[in-house]
DNA sequence: GGACCTTTGAAGCAC
DNA sequence: GTGCTTCAAAGGTCC
């Protein structure tokens, strides 16, 4: 019970905190002695990083108000839509307590509760029973109320996975996303955070990727022997049947043996030629029409390349010359009070200067502008974003499963 | 009460 | 090495 630290996470800023306990790292790790002494110097955090932290973790109660949101966020270029897929002026103040005090580590702690890095960590929570997805209790600990549960928490807590790019720029940036939406549902709420993630500059990424460089490092001092592997398949896995059933889709299951263990281009539908044609393939496709069905879709493209040459020359230009989302697949729901002002794509959701992007204009009734290899323009900071490999069939709130359309058809990494 | 939804990125796992 | 899966946050929703 000494070994644990009693820790304030607040939730986008606006209500009352609850406290997490934070066992002390040797409670996992039998030694670790290194850490906390100075963790600066053997991160290389200095004090202006901590400060880009500061954001994301507690701070001492009379900083707060000195301290600019994190990333400083200034207002970016306004768009004529309203709110929510786009960047706003945000009124630069958070909730009143934006200070996103979240949690204390007791061998980071410094005399004012702070480590000296100032980036306790997140990434403990007890191993109550709800541990999943809400790992904690809010009341549990705000609530001034006997606390029989602690009495009984020799079990082993928890270590968390540390935040990612992502994952640090929605905490920042939900509260917001809920005040000027004054939507609540997250599913929706994260629509709109990814697509703003998308929107922000290299630069406005990079800073969030650095964080989450961070804090993995941190991560990875705290708990060297800590592996993600140690929360892989605590998730009840999703049912899988479900999806492989869905008759909107059902591409997965219906190979036929022959064609399951031919080949692997076969069986890969990353590309949306390959994915055309495996659903051709499913519908009855005999094996030898397969080349000259490929050598027709080729044709077609080649031909839809020539026809709208101008098009795709100018395109090409705005590709080269604006900065490049990784992947515009999203749409928003209509639902919400964020949701576009225009169309029902979300195309009117990007913003305004950006171009469709390939995978946009293969979903569009205007002819793709041919599958040509655009360079990139200077690829950003994002220090180790890879390709999106993963690709996870959800179909449902959108009736078109967003991440299967997205991850599929591989955007281009950026 | 717990899974799901939704997002991106990191890491694990399987082949 | 490649591609797929799982998990991280979050809170409403549904079963």
């Amino acid at each position: 019970m000494s070994n644990k630290v009693s820790v304030v996470q607040q939730s986008h800023g606006m209500p009352p905190l609850p406290l997490l306990q934070y066992p002390s790292a040797d409670h996992f790790n039998p030694s670790p002695p290194h850490l906390p002494t100075d963790m600066s110097q053997k991160t290389g955090m200095h004090r202006h990083q901590s400060q880009d932290l500061s954001s994301f973790y507690s701070l001492p109660p009379g900083g707060v108000s000195q301290i600019t949101p994190s990333m400083s966020w200034q207002p970016q270029p306004v768009y004529p839509l309203s709110s929510c897929g786009f960047r706003q002026p945000y009124s630069s103040s958070l909730p009143s307590s934006s200070s996103y005090p979240r949690f204390s580590h007791s061998l980071m702690l410094g005399p004012s509760g702070m480590h000296p890095t100032g980036i306790p960590h997140p990434a403990i929570v007890p191993p109550s029973g709800k541990q999943e997805h809400d790992q904690y209790d809010r009341n549990m600990y705000a609530k001034p109320h006997p606390e029989p549960k602690r009495e009984k928490e020799p079990k082993k807590p928890v270590i968390k996975k540390p935040l990612n790019a992502f994952m640090l720029y929605m905490k920042e940036m939900r509260a917001k996303v809920i005040a000027e939406c004054t939507l609540k549902e997250s599913a929706a709420i994260n629509q709109i955070l990814g697509r703003r993630w998308h929107a922000l500059t290299r630069e406005e990424q990079a800073k969030y990727y650095e964080l989450a460089r961070k804090e993995r490092q941190l991560h990875m001092q705290l708990y060297p022997t800590w592996s993600a592997r140690d929360n892989y398949g605590k998730k009840k896995r999703r049912k899988r049947e479900k999806q492989q059933q869905d008759p909107t889709t059902g591409m997965s299951t219906n190979l036929p043996p022959s064609s399951s263990s031919s080949s692997s281009s076969s069986s890969s539908c990353s590309s949306s030629s390959m994915e055309h044609t495996c659903c051709v393939r499913d519908d009855g496709w005999s094996q030898s029409a397969w080349p000259l069905l490929r050598l027709l879709l080729f044709l077609r493209s080649a031909w839809m390349f020539a026809f709208s040459s101008i098009r795709a020359t100018n395109r090409l230009i705005t590709l080269l010359t604006v900065p490049r989302r990784k992947k515009k697949c999203i749409r928003y729901l209509q639902g919400g009070r964020c949701a576009s002002t225009h169309s029902s794509d979300g195309s009117a959701i990007d913003s305004p200067s950006s171009p469709l992007y390939p995978f946009q204009q293969a979903h569009s009734p205007v002819p793709a502008p041919a599958p040509t290899p655009t360079p990139l323009p200077p690829s950003p900071p994002p220090p180790a974003s890879p390709p999106n490999k993963h690709h996870h069939p959800r179909p449902k709130l959108l009736g078109l499963s967003i991440q299967t359309l997205a991850r599929q058809h591989k955007c281009p990494p950026p």
